[in-house]
RNA sequence: GGGCCGUUAGCUCAGUCGGUAGAGCAGCUGGCUUUUAACCAGUUGGUCGCAAGUUCGAAUCUUGCACGGCCCA
């Protein structure tokens, strides 16, 4: 367009413009960026393989190896070297001699930067130190760095730049990798566990017409063939019920969602999250399933099921408390009666003396919650389960059959943060077309989270949804708590952030 | 959106009361054949985030802006 396609800047860091120097002697001399080298095992596997053996045994019996990886510490001692190379499995060490390369290639070797990838063949020892490392004897240089790598002591310690380069952090730091490799064991254990018990993955639409399956506001875009209006979707809750009418009866999804809505430590404004859906089974059966699913991937990926996030433990060996809405707020606030939480007007005067800000179009459902999420929720620290949550704020949860003004419905709590939603599903189309009519109110009445009239869901479920439960789980939240990061912005690789200034 | 904090060499960071911009790592030159934050000697490198203001003089004080972090909404 513009300036992005400009030549950068003219007056180059001089470090970048030595190494742009080598690599266009590099050039000179035939292909710089070859792709012909095959490694034949892994740093990792060698040290799992070789790292308790003596030198003497190692020595006995000579294993030659191929390894492949960057350059990441470099000392040259005159006629020979040490350097460690970095694999996606870890560090090995290579011995570099000019007596063993040839003084052509050792010569060569010396020129290369930290950061360069390489190829290296050799025989595996262990130095004086009892280091395992590799003895050269053939060296190439497969891809040269232009620009070097962070300080090796201190590595990347910018959170910015961590963010955005995210590569260099990948390079430079073990914390980040691990926190990443967990995230996919995370998903992973979730995805075995599903399927293991007869749940159907699939993909429902990311872009859909009609925005359903959540309160909140959506990401608008535009199909130009179709000249319509598309939303990035809240939820996938809509499309995965209209499998469960189609006849697969448990299903499940991972995937991203979009909400437009503010950044913040806990909020990014698209995430991933796990939605499921089972046939025949109630609110209650996903309270079990997600207490068996969480205790065994907190086994499983952490270790343990005590888990330390940021300084506190949380507990997901022992049972899962559980509680309703109402009891939360009173075991919270010693000094409420339930009498003060179970008509409007008492409830109205309880917010109003708690200075919790509640608006006049507020039923005591919605009120309630609002005491819940100002007094309680920061506080349910240990995995708790809060139950019967009103149904003015459940627009697609079944009513309680014993008492109406709520639903079966729960939310799950760790660390004081909302992990998990779910619910008995609402399968009578004509109370769901009834609480569509009145989100459709809300929202002309200015309410911008409130959900659209979606027809077609009305007529999936007017064919008929088999009794039906159906839980989300935030996964970024899940991963955080395990990998105990602090931000949401540490277990997504590539949060998004302002363009760099002087980028446009 | 509000409050607080930050932005200095490629990286990690100092920078006193407003008085010529510093260190370590990395780089460069030389030495060194078991080092591992290797070592020894020498050495290059700066739009002090951007812009304005105050001042004889601003990295430093003031204001605005940009980006980020934390907290709050």
């Amino acid at each position: 367009m513009t300036d992005n396609d400009k030549p950068e800047q003219q007056d180059e860091n001089t470090i970048i413009a030595l190494r742009r120097e080598k690599l266009a002697a590099l050039r000179e001399r035939g292909q710089a960026f070859p792709n012909d080298f095959r490694r034949n095992v892994m740093a990792g596997e060698l040290h799992a393989e070789y790292g308790a053996k003596e030198a003497a045994a190692l020595d006995a019996e000579p294993r030659r190896v191929k390894v492949g990886g960057r350059i990441m510490t470099r000392r040259v001692m005159g006629k020979a070297s040490f350097t460690h190379i970095q694999d996606m499995s870890g560090q090995i060490q290579l011995y570099v001699q000019r007596e063993g390369v040839g003084e052509h290639a050792y010569e060569e070797f010396k020129a290369w930067d930290i950061g360069d990838i390489v190829g290296a063949e050799g025989v595996l020892f262990k130095t004086k130190t009892g280091e395992l490392s590799v003895k050269v004897d053939a060296l190439r240089l497969l891809t040269k760095a232009l620009r070097p790598l962070p300080e090796k002591y201190h590595g990347l310690a910018d959170q910015e730049t961590k963010y955005r380069q995210r590569y260099l952090d990948l390079i430079m730091s073990e914390v980040t990798r691990k926190t990443f490799r967990m995230r996919s064991d995370v998903v992973n254990f979730i995805r075995q566990f599903l399927v293991t018990r007869g749940f159907l993955e699939v993909e429902t639409p990311m872009m859909q017409a009609i925005p359903g399956g959540a309160t909140a506001r959506p990401f608008v875009t535009h199909h130009h063939t179709l000249d319509m209006q598309m939303f990035l979707r809240i939820a996938p809750e809509l499309y995965l019920k209209r499998l469960v009418v189609g006849g697969f009866e448990k299903v499940f999804e991972i995937n991203r969602n979009f909400r437009n809505e503010g950044l913040s430590t806990r909020h990014n404004p698209e995430f991933t999250m796990l939605e499921f859906y089972e046939a025949y089974a109630d609110y209650r059966d996903l309270m079990n399933l997600t207490e068996e699913m969480l205790r065994a991937l907190a086994q499983t990926v952490v270790g343990a099921t005590l888990i330390s996030y940021q300084g506190e433990t949380y507990d997901f060996g022992k049972p899962f408390a559980r509680l309703t809405v109402k009891e939360s707020i009173l075991r919270f606030n010693p000094d409420l009666k339930a009498a003060d939480i179970e008509t409007l007007d008492a409830a109205r005067a309880c917010a109003a003396r708690l200075k919790i800000p509640v608006k006049d179009s507020y039923g005591l459902g919605k009120i309630q919650i609002e005491l819940f999420e100002k007094t309680v929720e920061s506080r349910l620290k240990d995995p708790t389960f809060i139950t019967a949550y009103p149904t003015e704020v459940s627009p697609l949860a079944r009513r309680n059959d014993h008492d109406p003004f709520v639903t079966d419905r729960f939310e799950f709590f760790v660390g004081g943060r909302e992990i998990a939603n779910g619910f008995s599903e609402l399968n009578d189309a004509e109370d769901q077309a009834e609480r569509f009519r009145q989100q459709v109110q809300d929202k002309e009445a200015g309410d911008e989270e409130a959900m659209h009239f979606d027809a077609d869901y009305i007529r999936a479920l007017e064919h008929g949804m088999p009794p039906t439960a159906g839980e989300g789980i935030g996964i970024d939240r899940l991963v955080m708590l395990f990998t105990d990061a602090p931000s949401i912005r540490d277990v997504i690789l590539f949060p998004h952030m302002r363009p760099e200034a002087g980028g446009d």
